[in-house]
DNA sequence: GATCAATTTGCACCCGCGTGCAATCTTGCG
DNA sequence: CGCAAGATTGCACGCGGGTGCAAATTGATC
C-alpha cells in the first residue's frame, strides 16, 4: 500500500504510517509531535521528514479522545443582537487559536437553554465552557453548575455573584467611578440612569457605583430607567416615552448608559425623536465602546472593555490546573469623544 | 460499582454501565439511542430509563471517532468588522444547532490563513468548512481545496468562481435589478458606485448588474469607486477625498454601495463629512441590511440577505451524502427606507 | 405444534492515539 | 573494556462507541 508521496491518498495516514516509513515505532512518532518529548534528535528529524512525505497530522479527535483532553472550548453567546459580541468573538477566537484551542460557538437564545447548551458542550468532551452572556441570572450558573459535566465554567464580561463560578470581568466599580468623575467636574444637574432589564445582576455594579458616586458628591441620587432589553431600539422608545411630555427644560441634560447599545438608541432619540441635540442638550455616555461608538456619526464617549488582558487571563484559567473560582477584574480604558 | 442514583458520579457513566443496569448489551444502548435503530419497544424503554437514573449521556467524541462523523461544521471567519458578520453568526449557528451540529468557530485573520484554518479544521474531522468570507480571492479556494482535507467545501454568502466548490448565496444580480430598477424609476442623474477592494470577484456581480442595468437604460456607465476595504471609515475617507473639491453640483446625487457597511460610511460622509443631507442631496442605498440599517439614525435602503433560506440550503447540503458543487442562489427582499 | 420470515440482540473488530512502565540503547567514567 | 545512570524506545491496555453480520428470538401461518 505504500503510495508515492504524490497524490493525498485519501484513506486517511495514521501515526502507523509514518512509523512504518520511519522506522520506527507508533509512539515515537506520536514523541516527535510532541513538545518536550523524550525523543532523539535524530528520530524526531526522520518522523517529520516521513509525515510530510505522506502529508501526516495527527488526529485531534482520537487525540482527545485517548487524553481527555479536547483542546476545545466552548463559547455560550445569548445575546447577538448587541455588536459587541464580535467584537469579543473576535478577540477570543484569536486568543484562543494562538494558544492551540479550538472554539466551540454555541448560540444560547435564552438563559433558559443554558443547561442545555452545557450538555451539549460536555458531550463533546470541551475543556471549559465560557458564559458570555448579558441576560441571565446567578440562578441559573447554579443549576447548571450542579448538573456540573463541564471540567471548567467561565462567566466572561460580567461578574457571577456565584462564589464556586469563576468570572473575569472588566472592573465596572473603577470604570464608573473614572466616568462619574469626568462629568462630576462639569456641571450637569439632570443626570438620568440607562439600565439594562431590571433584576439582572449584571447591570447592578454599573448602576449602583455611579448612582453612589452620583450622591456622594451631588447629595441626590439620579434617576434611573431600566430597558425590558438591551436593544436600540427599546432605549429608543422608552427614552421617547418617558420625554415627549416632559417640558424640554426638565429633561436631562446627561444620560449615562449601562452600555452602547443602549447609548445608540438613546442618541438616537435625543436627535431624531426629540430633535435635540447630542451632547449640547444632552450629553451621553455608554459602555463597552463598541465601534459605532467611534463613528462620526455617534463620537460616543465609552469606556472600552480591556478584551485583551481579559483574554490573556482566560488563558492563563484554561491552562493552570487547579480549579479556580472567583473573581478577575481587568482595568479598561476610558474613552472620551464628542458625546459628553 | 454499581453507585445509588443520586450523586453523579464523576468516573463518567458509560454505555457498559447503562447496558450492564439495563441488563442488555452495550450496542442495545446504542441502538436506543439511534432514531430509526432496530430495537424493541421495551429494551428502549428500559435502556432509556436506566441511562436517566445513571444520568448517561453518549460521548459526541467517541461517536466520532467511530463513525467518522464528528457531527462540527467549522465556520470560518474573515471580517469581524462587519456587523453583518453577527447576524449571520447567530442565524447559521441557531439553524446548525437545531439540526443537531456544532459550530466550530475560526478566525481568518487573513487569506492567508485559509490553508492552515482549514487543516486544523480537519484535524477535528469536521463534516463541513463553510467559508464565510468576503476579503478572499478563489485562487485560495483552489490551492485550499488542493489540500483537501476536508469533506465539504461550502462558501457562504459570497460566489465563488471555483466549479469544485458549492457556494450559497443571495442571488446578487437579481436583486441588484430589483433595487436597480426602484432607482431608475427616479430622476437621478449622477449616480456612483461604491464597492469594497477592487480585484475580489465577491464585488463582480453586483456591480456589474448595477452598472449594466443603469447603462442600459440610461445609456451612461455610472462612476465607480473602490474601498481598499469593507471598513466604514475607509469609505467615509474616500468619499470624502474625493467630494470635497468637488463643486456640489457635480456631486453625485445617488450612491450605490456594495454593502451596508459601505452604506455608513458613506452616509456619514456625506451628512458629517460634507455638511449635506441623506436623501435631500444624496441618496444612498446598500446590502445585507445590517440591523443599523433599519436604525432611526440612517433609515439605509438596502437588501436583505435571505439569510433562513441560505442556512436552509446549508444543511440540505449537510446533510446529502452527494458531492454538491455549483452555486445556489436564493432570492432576498429589497427594503426600501428613508436614504433613497 | 412445526416452519419460515421478520425482528431483535450480541459480538468481533475497528477508529487513531495517550499513559505508564519495562526493555533497550547511549553515554561518561573508572 | 565494563558498568551504571540517563536517554530512548516499544508495548499492553484503554478511551467510548459504531459497523456489519450472525445468532437468537418472536410471530404468523397452516
Amino acid at each position: 500500500m505504500d503510495d508515492l508521496d504524490g497524490a493525498p491518498a485519501l484513506p486517511n495516514v495514521t501515526a502507523d504510517d509514518v512509523a512504518a516509513r520511519a522506522g520506527v515505532s507508533r509512539w515515537t512518532v506520536a514523541r516527535a509531535f510532541k513538545k518536550d518529548a523524550s525523543i532523539s534528535e535524530r528520530s524526531r528529524r526522520s518522523v517529520l521528514a516521513a509525515a510530510e512525505e505522506l502529508g501526516y497530522v495527527p488526529d485531534l479527535l482520537a487525540a482527545s479522545l485517548a487524553s481527555d483532553r479536547s483542546g476545545l472550548v466552548a463559547l455560550l453567546v445569548d445575546d447577538f443582537d448587541n455588536p459587541h459580541k464580535l467584537v469579543m468573538l473576535e478577540s477570543l477566537t484569536r486568543v484562543l487559536q494562538r494558544e492551540g484551542w479550538g472554539t466551540l460557538l454555541i448560540n444560547i437564545g435564552h438563559e433558559s437553554e443554558i443547561p442545555q447548551a452545557l450538555l451539549t458542550a460536555s458531550q463533546r468532551r470541551v475543556d471549559a465552557a465560557v458564559l458570555i452572556g448579558t441576560e441571565f441570572d446567578d440562578a441559573i450558573i447554579g443549576t447548571a453548575l450542579g448538573a456540573r459535566r463541564v471540567k471548567k465554567l467561565i462567566v466572561f464580561a460580567r461578574v457571577s455573584q456565584d462564589p464556586q463560578t469563576l468570572s473575569i470581568c472588566c472592573d465596572d466599580a473603577a470604570a464608573m467611578r473614572e466616568i462619574a468623575d469626568h462629568l462630576l467636574a462639569r456641571p450637569f444637574r439632570r443626570p438620568l440612569f440607562v439600565g439594562g432589564p431590571d433584576g439582572f445582576s449584571a447591570t447592578l455594579m454599573r448602576k449602583a457605583t455611579f448612582l453612589e458616586a452620583w450622591r456622594e458628591r451631588r447629595g441626590v441620587t439620579p434617576e434611573v430607567v431600566h430597558v425590558p432589553r438591551y436593544d436600540a431600539r427599546r432605549a429608543f422608545d422608552l427614552l421617547i416615552d418617558r420625554l415627549r411630555d416632559q417640558p424640554e427644560a426638565e429633561h436631562p441634560d446627561l444620560v449615562v448608559c449601562e452600555n452602547d447599545v443602549l447609548a445608540i438608541g438613546v442618541m438616537d432619540a435625543i436627535r431624531h425623536g426629540l430633535g435635540r441635540s447630542v451632547p449640547d442638550d444632552i450629553a451621553v455616555v455608554g459602555f463597552d465602546d463598541i465601534p459605532l461608538a467611534a463613528s462620526p456619526a455617534y463620537e460616543l464617549t465609552s469606556y472600552r472593555q480591556p478584551l485583551a488582558a481579559m483574554g490573556d487571563a482566560l488563558v492563563a484559567v484554561l491552562k493552570s490546573s487547579a480549579e479556580s473560582a472567583g473573581r478577575q477584574f481587568v482595568r479598561g480604558e476610558f474613552v472620551v469623544r464628542r458625546s459628553a
